[in-house]
DNA sequence: CAGTGGTCTAGACCACCAC
DNA sequence: TGGTGGTCTAGACCACTGC
């Protein structure tokens, strides 16, 4: 009696975490795969769609199927109580530390502009535009700084595995001719400029949601088509509750567990 | 040119939204929509992958299809900075309240056990067995509180949808015989008695990861086989770092968003 | 029993990539 | 150009549910 797929899928499976297909290495092509098990096409893909959803392997039109390369990475988002500065800075020690632990170094690369942002962004911002009213008659300011957010696009990397992209919003008014339009924000990064700024940023949210990836996130991330991304949107405000970051980070789900830690009082 | 499964997707998708297929409506059999897009019951089928693994719509096998009834329900897991007993009630009361909103009734079961909690349970509660040694001769007494835990399985409904899954388990050594092994815990709920067990909860984490539900999760909360849950597992302990209480939660993922708020410093 | 989705086949054509 | 996966068909049989 041949095997069903979710059979196939297990075998397959329990092959990967086996060793036999080691990870980063090349997974065999579907028609092999029907010869082998003796089943149609359809049955191995759908075997395949499985494992491709909970991120084991990953396919590549034309080019072949391959084996996740990386374990799952603990994202902490909150280290104990305090955050401060230099704590952020400390969270993105630890993952320093455990991709060291794996024999991964820890890259990104940074990417600036300054922009109208999303509408979803500038509602958070406070800056939103009413239908009607006077914001109508000054669309020819519109690109002033009340509108525009710098933003800093982040790449994260795992060695050469890209693993998580973030998306710093910062209002122009307060970030615009500042270090957090510079590569290399200086000791303590953005949060000790927003401090220096007169902005330091006392009140932290974060919002996980699931989804697909857009296009532009799934190429870079080299996400395979069944695969979601955790969305966090992060957001900072300073003590007269006026936002002064939103920071929208993607990860690959299967990639990924996230961690927070806090005190009670 | 008949259309292909992404935009027969797409489009059932768009009528769901535009309200063609009402919340918690019956929605068209296979053949039907075969009939109706001109295209192989198999493709057909594919779309409706997509629909189910976003949660959009649900089959039961033998029944049909239904839409989903619920919006997304957000799920606080920290108000501010400061997490004390009666907090964790408001939360409760956030969620009652954002039922309420919507038309729903928030409710739930309890139902309580004393067990041999699951290894990895034990290990937080660092009473995991250590092979060999003096605990190879005390077999007899394992059942014994030192090894044993108080379990509160939580069912949380919005109505009648059943919305939620939380396990909780406490040692023996503290909760047994007290009103933790109750229905009702009284005011404040079990960290108010953990506390006046001289364990009240000092710090908190919790880990959030993505999986495929287990059989007896999927069927209570109603799962489709293409739906993937989050499983938040949330440790308190006391302050002398003592895991009080671990919680297993389980939400389906496309029915809920998670948030957390937290103050620098 | 009728209706529903679950699964499978054998073959086909296409798009994409590397060579 | 050859290898890879993406997608589709027309039909089939099965399992489960509700009447």
């Amino acid at each position: 009696m041949p095997l069903g797929y979710r059979a196939i899928a297990d075998e397959l499976r329990a092959r990967i975490e086996g060793g036999q297909y080691p990870p980063g290495s090349r997974f065999p092509a579907e028609d092999a795969l029907t010869q082998e098990f003796d089943v149609s096409r359809q049955t191995v893909n759908k075997a395949l769609l499985q494992l491709r959803a909970e991120g084991l392997i990953r396919v590549e039109r034309g080019v072949g199927t391959t084996v996740r390369e990386l374990p799952v990475l603990t994202s902490h988002r909150i280290r104990r109580q305090r955050i401060t500065q230099r704590e952020a800075g400390n969270a993105r020690g630890a993952f320093q530390a455990e991709l060291a632990g794996l024999g991964y170094e820890a890259r990104s690369e940074v990417g600036i502009s300054r922009e109208r942002a999303p509408a979803r962004i500038m509602e958070i911002f406070g800056l939103d535009d009413v239908p009607g009213g006077r914001s109508r008659k000054r669309d020819a300011s519109r690109r002033e700084t009340g509108h525009m957010a710098v933003i800093r696009l982040r790449k994260m990397f795992a060695g050469d595995v890209p693993v998580q992209l973030a998306t710093g919003y910062y209002p122009a008014d307060i970030a615009a001719g500042t270090s957090i339009e510079e590569q290399d924000t200086g000791p303590g990064g953005t949060y000790s400029r927003l401090a220096e700024l007169g902005h330091a940023p006392a009140l932290f949210s974060e919002r996980v949601t699931l989804r697909m990836a857009a296009d532009d996130e799934a190429a870079f991330l080299r996400l395979d088509t069944e695969q979601r991304v955790y969305e966090v949107e992060r957001v900072a405000r300073d003590d007269r509750g006026r936002a002064v970051e939103v920071n929208l980070i993607v990860m690959p789900a299967h990639q990924w567990q996230l961690t927070y830690e806090w005190s009670a009082e």
